[in-house]
RNA sequence: GGGGAGGUUCCCGAGUGGCUAAAGGGAACAGACUGUAAAUCUGUCGCUGUAACGGCUUCGGAGGUUCGAAUCCUCCCCUCCCCA
């Protein structure tokens, strides 16, 4: 095992905040003294099982502890998961059910050990203990909070002053979360800087319960492709580790530059003194911005996919775009001209293959010059593909192989 | 419990009887320019092969008035504000 000092070091980098510091080194130390490992915590909700790079900062910070020979809790909040989040809006809560949560830990569990370590992952379901908490137990756990301590948080507060609805259930959240703390006895808790409130919460209730209070190392949220929101699935700016080689390698190539240091900042696992080399490059105007992109992207993919897909992926890229070509692989579909009238018809064609959402759209992509077949531009609206093989491209992207046939 | 405001197309937000598939902005998409970056410019942005000054669907929900309704009426659902 490190010493201490070469461990902190290594927890440090690329956390925003940690509470506390002291804490941390006085919990290694003796952790080292008695060969214990330290119970590292961090809670994931049980509804989207999609994981994205943003999602990879924080694991890839897990990843750390358990190479220092740590003990990581991968914790499913599968019950506050079945409550439903009331944060936020009218969302529809779709309140999960047992089988849902099972089939989304099992995905969970099979794209998050392509960065944990299987053997040494601990995954638990925070049902297990909250789902037998007693009616004693949960107003037990209610006083140990106050209402003007809660109202510190920002949303909350917020919500407060602008008269807003603020359920007790909402407030019952990072109680509960907190409690998980306690009954894993965690020492550290990672999360992002946006759960900085929650994971605070954790040390208040542990130490109301007479426990050592946990360490929280906060990690920093990635923003989405968009560079502006934090990535998320919903907002549609995210990067998927599960999407192909290809998809992944052309999102990251779709950022913007600034997006792209962040990135290298938040993602890259090369050493810190090629990142400062890279940045000090771009700002002289000696690295061409597009290269650094690619080798990041090729970093990512080659993480999730690795060396031999990354460079595939590369190559796809420069295909296409720089060559103007087509991709090696795309989608390909066969059509018999006499099994329904109009499916020959392009834009037909391209609705029923995903390429438009309707025949509209598809119009207006020919109008607008947006179409072409085998590499030249549609202008005919009318265009029928006759027997013969086609590619179609749709917009920047979007590629499909046509096989006609008419009988 | 009393009083008031409001629910509009992906989002914000105009629109108070026909000229409204519905202003404006954002997002998104396409084209130009590029490094498939950003920025910028231009265009598109409900569906539908008689593609059209056509038809159909859309303005919280259900009915109604009218030649005609997002706009008026009735009931219902939901959100917010003030008072208690």
């Amino acid at each position: 095992m490190l010493s201490v000092k070469e461990q902190v070091e290594i927890i440090k980098r690329g956390a925003v905040e940690i509470i506390q510091e002291d804490e941390i080194i006085k919990k290694l130390e003796k952790s080292l003294r008695e060969k214990k490992p330290l119970r590292v915590k961090a809670g994931f909700d049980p509804t989207a099982p999609g994981i994205h790079l943003g999602h990879t900062v924080l694991l890839n910070k897990m990843r750390q502890f358990q190479d220092l020979g740590h003990e990581v809790i991968f914790l499913i909040g599968d019950f506050t998961g079945i409550i439903g989040d009331p944060s936020g809006r009218s969302e529809t809560r779709k309140s999960l059910t047992r089988e849902d949560i099972e089939k989304n830990a099992e995905t969970y569990r099979r794209q998050v050990f392509k960065i944990l370590d299987a053997e040494k992952t601990k995954v638990l379901f925070n049902s297990e203990w909250l789902g037998k908490m007693s009616v004693n137990g949960f107003l037990e756990l209610g006083s140990k909070q106050t209402v003007a301590r809660m109202l510190e948080r920002d949303d909350f507060n917020k919500r407060f002053k602008e008269g807003k609805d603020i359920t007790i259930l909402e407030f019952y959240y990072p109680l509960l979360q907190a409690y998980d703390s306690v009954a894993l006895k965690a020492d550290i808790e990672l999360g992002g800087t946006d759960q900085k409130f929650n994971l605070l919460m954790g040390r208040t209730i542990q130490r109301r319960y007479g426990q050592d209070e946990q360490v929280l190392i906060l990690m920093p949220l990635l923003e989405g492709t968009d560079g502006v929101n934090k990535m998320s699935k919903s907002l549609g700016n995210y990067i998927g580790i599960n999407e192909p080689p290809n998809e992944i390698f052309g999102k990251v190539m779709s950022i913007s530059d600034e997006l792209m240091l962040r990135y290298y900042d938040l993602l890259s696992h090369i050493p810190l003194s090629e990142l400062n080399r890279l940045k000090e490059g771009l700002r002289n105007d000696v690295i061409h911005p597009k290269k650094a992109k690619e080798d990041l992207a090729l970093e990512i993919v080659e993480r999730y996919w690795g060396k031999d897909e990354a460079v595939k992926a590369r190559e796809g890229f420069e295909h296409i775009f720089k060559k103007k070509g087509i991709p090696g692989e795309i989608q390909e579909v066969s059509i018999r001209v006499s099994d329904r009238a109009n499916i020959n018809w392009l834009p037909q064609i391209m609705k029923d293959n995903g390429l438009t959402k309707s025949t509209s759209e598809a119009r207006r992509l020919i109008i607008q010059g947006g179409v072409k077949v085998n590499d030249s531009t549609v202008t005919d609206l009318n265009t029928k593909l006759e027997k013969g093989e086609y590619i179609i491209k749709a917009g920047k992207r979007k590629f499909l192989k046509v096989v006609v046939v008419t009988n």
